[in-house]
DNA sequence: ATGGTAGACGCTCTA
């Protein structure tokens, strides 16, 4: 299984991109986040004449994520649905496909710290931690795919001058994410690059891409049955370049359909 | 200098 998430900052002003990503790549599952459209204004005939079913939770302007599939979803959730008023804003949507519950997330940003923005996004990982307890079992194969806005360790920040205590990453958000990950998730991506220095995400601003100045925010994280059927893990740089790109990548993440006899993760000593 | 750029919306917000 091929699986995908990508903050593509619009889906509107990214829609031949996306299409055209998707027709080279032909991943079994593409996560988006950022679509910033309601869900009539998403292209759901393009890609589905790719093959692609679309479940979308969109809202206007701002936010909106997606799952895309090859295969047909199951039991697709909007929000937290989680008995409490919903979250106005279209963050989480969730399905499964193949026997598999994919979750697409866009955590909230935090704005400035001490703000606000930084109090719901605090708010925003101690509910979804909550919802992941009531809903769903740690044992059976999950991934929470998405724009987590939080990046896990110092070598995943280019710049720690201009980011280590920002609302990317400090001790409590760093914190917030060790809970939810506490649930039973583990981070599949890092194991293939121990060194880190590897970004999702560089800056619009100052030519952060030109001079390689981004942050890893963007993950997947599996429960076990699923993290131990991983066999590869990269980010697609190229679709970065050039004008007219997302100021994120996509995380591709490659699963065997069985466990492999020496399992990729966790990694083994030598 | 609360900077720089990009997107949506509509002159300001969000990231």
């Amino acid at each position: 299984m091929d699986l995908v998430t990508w903050n593509i900052n619009s889906v509107r002003a990214r829609e031949d991109r996306l299409v055209h990503w998707l027709d080279h790549f032909q991943p079994d599952v593409l996560c988006l986040q950022e679509t910033k459209v309601v869900d009539e204004a998403f292209p759901r005939a393009r890609c589905e004449a790719l093959g692609y079913h679309v479940s979308h939770y969109g809202q206007k302007a701002y936010n909106g994520v997606a799952i895309l599939s090859r295969s047909e979803p199951e039991d697709v959730v909007c929000g937290f649905d989680d008995g409490q008023p919903e979250d106005e804003q279209s963050r989480l949507i969730g399905a499964r496909i193949d026997g598999v519950r994919i979750v697409s997330a866009y955590f909230p940003n935090g704005g400035r710290m001490g703000s606000d923005k930084y109090a719901y996004k605090l708010g925003w990982m101690k509910r979804l931690r909550a919802m992941l307890d009531a809903r769903f079992d740690p044992a059976a194969p999950l991934a929470l795919c998405g724009d987590y806005n939080v990046a896990p360790f110092p070598d995943d920040v280019a710049n720690p001058d201009v980011y280590e205590g920002s609302v990317l990453a400090n001790d409590d958000v760093r914190g917030a994410l060790a809970d939810i990950a506490d649930f039973g998730l583990v981070d599949v991506f890092r194991p293939f690059h121990p060194r880190g220095h590897v970004w999702s995400w560089w800056d619009y601003r100052a030519g952060s891409f030109q001079r390689d100045e981004g942050l890893r925010i963007d993950h997947v994280f599996c429960t076990a049955p699923l993290a131990e059927r991983v066999i590869g893990a990269s980010v697609d740089r190229p679709e970065r370049e050039g004008t007219g790109a997302s100021d994120h990548a996509p995380v591709r993440v490659r699963f065997a359909q069985r466990a492999p006899t020496s399992p990729l993760w966790p990694p083994q000593a030598p």
